[in-house]
DNA sequence: CTAACGTTTGTCCAATCGGTCAAAATTTGC
DNA sequence: GCAAATTTTGACCGATTGGACAAACGTTAG
């Protein structure tokens, strides 16, 4: 029988395998890229074999689609809940926090999100004028107001969300970079403290010394 | 005749396609991938047949080598350039533009780094636990002492250099990404100038206003 | 002219790839 | 318990890939 993506009715074996083809591609495909991994791999990760794979997902590509939908939701939750109830300086504190958590939990999902947007996102474009767009410009509106208020330093809100995204998303896509220039001592656990420790800094008060 | 890498005679014609062979392959590799990009993509975008381009390279992996070489030289000459001499905030400035710039006239050469980087850097570990790290080391030695002397505010010099290279490199690695969200108006040329306009701000000053 | 050298091409090959298919093995509904 | 449906497997296929190779093509020095 057909296990399409658009098939509602799923057995119970076949979803305890979708997911974990899943989470084998993720794992395969955040290391070498879509072009870079091969559907024997994945099988392998998955401990079945390649027909097998291929009975739970007609083509490489249903997974890679599977993976990336899944994927933007969360990916965007910590975005999402950037809101306007509380006071500003906390709320993007929180935000910059959150992410770095998710590029040390999560650094797979980082690195499968920027291959894509590295090869030019052809399987999700779409996603990024639409969904994301409208998030992005919706909190833009947020943070505008709050400049307005005089909360925070009156400055370009996409500009500072891209710096956010740029600056916690480096420590999962560049990590084996970080780790070989902090080098066996400081490159350990403890790098994300002190990463934090660095951004919430540079984000409040920048590199000026208060006079 | 064999024209390897280690071979330091070479005709006129044989500089000349060499040079025409990385070009193309810097074009098709930074949008691929090492593993997603072919030969016969590469040999066609430099205009000869794909056995004449194995004459100049003999494997692909030559090529690839090859060009994260001189990569890695005019990668890392803006931070090279960092020098003690000049007022810290002035010199960190500097820095921040010309790194920008690169990702603004480089695009290509950006992204065949961070390709790299993300998949593991299996090619060009040496180079990053070596050379980089001395210089990143001798940078944040530099920095340090202008932390010292009270010129800047006192932080981890090492991950100030990641935030640089995130903030910059991201205008390029991500530029699909930026140009989506910002949009069919402010996504256009002038996104560099807002993007440095932005960057100078969040270095210098940070969020938090002076009260 | 021609021999030597550098360059280019067409043809070919083995390996790998994504994907198919029929048959076997297993699970499930009654 | 058994028939139907689902799951798994081994064998196979055509296309693409990186690369080898010898023959042909140019170019130039004597």
């Amino acid at each position: 029988m057909s296990v399409g993506t658009e098939a509602p009715r799923r057995t119970r074996i076949q979803q305890e395998k979708r997911e974990l083809i899943l989470e084998a591609a993720l794992e395969v495909f955040s290391a070498h890229g879509f072009r870079g991994s091969t559907i024997d791999q994945i099988a392998e990760a998955a401990g079945m074999s390649k027909p097998n794979l291929l009975y739970y997902f007609r083509r490489k590509e249903d997974i890679h689609e599977t993976l990336m939908q899944r994927l933007l939701d969360t990916w965007l939750a910590p975005l999402r809940e950037l809101d306007d109830i509380g006071d500003p300086l906390t709320e993007l504190r929180g935000y910059i926090r959150r992410k770095l958590e998710m590029a040390r939990d999560f650094p797979r999902e980082s690195r499968l999100f920027a291959n894509e947007i590295l090869q030019g996102a052809p399987r999700i474009m779409p996603l990024l004028e639409g969904e994301l767009k409208t998030l992005v410009d919706e909190k833009a509106s947020v943070i505008k107001g709050w400049m307005r208020a005089g909360k925070i330093t009156r400055t370009d809100p996409w500009h500072l969300i891209f710096s956010i995204w740029a600056t916690t998303q480096h420590y999962a896509d560049f990590d084996v970079q970080v780790r070989a220039v902090l080098g066996p001592n400081r490159g350990g656990e403890g790098r994300f403290e002190d990463a934090a420790r660095f951004l919430e800094q540079l984000f409040l008060d920048g590199l000026k010394p208060k006079t």
